[in-house]
DNA sequence: TTTCCTTCTTGATCGTGGTCATGGCCCCAT
DNA sequence: ATGGGGCCATGACCACGATCAAGAAGGAAA
């Protein structure tokens, strides 16, 4: 009894119940009644916040649970063979991670906080076993991984279509956009990733990068110091970023 | 009645059941009993083939169901705003065509049939019913959505890392793999695609796949004769494909 | 503070693969 | 058989972005 209210009263503190979250609306809960959103939050486990540069999980263990991202940003960077590197994916709150692990029953990559970050540790059988009898989490689940397999295709066309400047216009007003539907401002925000994550994602050098990103800067397209970012062209950044081909 | 001994003799000639498809190992329902492949049968619609060039569904129309490729080859491709296409998928036999429209309910490509092609359709709302009480299928379904997300990432690091060379190697000894797996040789195959689409798919000029067969073939790791392939020396190939970056 | 190391910027050079152009080939229709 | 048109191969040239190199700026720890 007195464990179950130091449990309550630790999460009302936490605000780690889903109906409390502001992220709600975006999460995967999201078309979810009160009764079955509470069931899917029983299942849900609290993690301590993962430190900056601290892995969520590494390549090839087990797969046994995805995660929601609840707060700060995450990068997903798979190693193969003798090979460098390649980062795939960078996760903002409310994003599914570890879906690609279902397959193979392993991670394919290793997934890193890249600053303090907690999220939302959703065991996959528990998830698939409530997705039985609520249909809606169901659907929600097959839309969150079919928006991922769309937007792994539009990363497809960026790779192999698009210049460096039109890669970097993409990549800003994608962050932009995301940052608007999650509530911030899409004109100001802070990269939590380094110049070296940015070039690697977009299949690019640092140098390259360093330099697009003056060349933006001296055209009045956005204002970058450090890592604090402001945009102050955005229709004509996603002009260049949408315009395709060489020219 | 009479309808019902038609239909069912239809099916018969046409082979057109699960249970005595060649594919039945790869596909969707793999992991069923009789029972439950009977119930899945049912929801199957056959279709009459597909004939070269022509289109399975066409991008931006509305998301019905999903397709599962019976015999023959089809392309993905997607045409964004003023840009030109981008392929962003081949599908060979047993593979799931149209998973990327859920999210969205409209087909983010058109997808056309590279040669006389068969599938079979599956209305994703039926198949989302029967999922709620078959387990088994619902995995399968996780697992080949699961699958493409992989696929996609491994695609990702191929446009950004690798040579035109490795492109090529990759892009060969990821078919030979396919065939093997369906019982084909994995040696000696005929390429349903134009060279034009392999440039497309790769990120790369048609000129460059041209010349590249080229020097494979003066390497003897490949005999390429018009769309004839035949693979000497698929070690090789493998090492071209796997060792990354520029040397 | 000072130090040290990572991250970022800027410059110079070079190579891969794109572009443009031409010609051959194969298949199909008449 | 004879064009015609898509498909493919090969050559010449050039540009984008990688690589190499050096130095500046930022940030964490002593």
């Amino acid at each position: 009894m007195a464990d179950t209210l130091t449990g309550r009263r630790r999460s009302v503190l936490q605000e780690t119940r889903c109906q409390t979250c502001s992220l709600s609306s975006l999460c995967l809960p999201l078309a979810l009644e009160v009764d079955d959103m509470d069931q899917f939050d029983a299942i849900i486990r609290r993690r301590a916040p993962l430190k900056k540069g601290e892995a969520l999980f590494r390549q090839d263990t087990p797969f046994s649970s995805v995660f929601a991202v609840r707060s700060g940003s995450l990068k997903q960077v798979t190693t193969e063979g003798s090979g460098e590197d390649q980062l795939t994916n960078f996760y903002l709150p409310s994003e599914l991670v570890g879906l690609d692990g279902i397959d193979e029953q392993r991670y394919p990559g290793t997934v890193v906080a890249l600053e303090t970050t907690t999220v939302c540790e959703i065991p996959f059988d528990r998830l698939d076993h409530l997705a039985e009898s609520m249909p809606e989490l169901r659907g929600q689940l097959y839309r969150s991984m079919s928006k991922e397999l769309r937007d792994d295709r539009r990363m497809m066309r960026l790779l192999s279509r698009k210049t460096a400047d039109q890669r970097l216009a993409s990549f800003f007003t994608s962050l932009s956009e995301r940052f608007r539907r999650r509530g911030y401002s899409p004109y100001s925000f802070r990269l939590s990733m380094a110049r070296a994550d940015i070039g690697n994602y977009l299949g690019l050098a640092v140098e390259t990068v360093s330099r697009i990103l003056g060349r933006f800067q001296t055209q009045g397209l956005v204002a970058v110091s450090g890592r604090e970012v402001n945009i102050l062209d955005l229709p004509a950044l996603t002009r260049l970023a949408e315009e395709e081909g060489a020219h």
